[in-house]
DNA sequence: AAGAGTTACAACCGCCTGCGT
DNA sequence: GACGCAGGCGGTTGTAACTCT
């Protein structure tokens, strides 16, 4: 139990007043922000924030390229760049990796997302590793932007569901996207295959798409 | 042409978890 | 068990680009 959270359970407990209690976790906040003060006098805290460069971007690649991903606080002081590590890794895992697809969603993707979405909720991480070269910001995004309305509108128009939606009417990938997502290079088939529930002959059934996916606890 | 409003998405922030010490 | 650190995640913000008036 971290009492400092609780201050005005912990007092009862240890018999430590409210105020002091209080006083330890703005005490705590005060030191932070003088540390920040401090770094930022003295010129420690260079950090770039902001969007990214492309001579930045060339930096990170190269680097990452060479020396592999992983401890990113190093990268960061390494590589040169006057980001954080967080940023970093950011910026690699939603632009710079290899095989981000960018562009708009197809609407075998969009309808993905929602029916994950209805399943899951906002576990972006979950649904992203469903869609072949998405990541999780890009889907974020994609919801909060386009889909987030279209399904509103649809709750309030269309009294029947995605789900209740006649399988046969669901658009089918292309060859070239099938390729692309590696069909046909895995033997056998899953359950989720089997039972084709999101009515889809591609795109979410990769031999790593477990029940557990959606139910964690199992 | 220009200013206001809107949209799309890149990036940041804070919290949580897992791991090593 | 406590602590610190790194990495991951979802929510939120900032801003460039676009559209409207």
């Amino acid at each position: 139990m971290d009492w400092e959270k609780l201050p005005l359970y912990s007092h009862i407990i240890t018999n430590t007043p409210v105020s002091l209690a209080k006083t330890v976790v703005e005490a705590k906040e005060e030191e932070k922000r003088m540390e920040k003060r401090r770094d930022e006098e003295e010129g420690k805290s260079h950090v770039k924030r902001g969007l990214w460069k492309p001579e930045e971007d060339m930096i990170l690649r190269s680097y990452i390229e060479t020396h592999g991903e992983g401890n990113w606080a190093d990268i960061s002081r390494r590589s040169g760049l006057k980001r954080g590590g967080k940023s970093c890794r950011l910026r690699w895992k939603n632009y710079l990796r290899p095989n981000i697809k960018r562009g708009g969603m197809s609407p075998q993707e969009q309808d993905l997302i929602i029916r994950m979405h209805k399943l899951l909720g906002n576990r972006w991480s979950l649904i992203a590793g469903r869609l072949p070269g998405r990541t999780d910001n890009e889907v974020k995004n994609y919801w909060n932007t386009h889909l987030n309305k279209k399904s509103n509108s649809r709750k309030q128009n269309a009294p029947e569901s995605v789900e209740a939606a006649p399988l046969a009417d669901k658009p089918v990938m292309s060859t070239e996207a099938r390729r692309s997502h590696g069909e046909g290079e895995e033997e056998g088939t899953t359950w989720m295959e089997e039972t084709n529930c999101f009515g889809y002959d591609n795109l979410v059934f990769d031999p790593c798409f477990a029940l557990t996916d959606f139910f964690p606890l199992l």
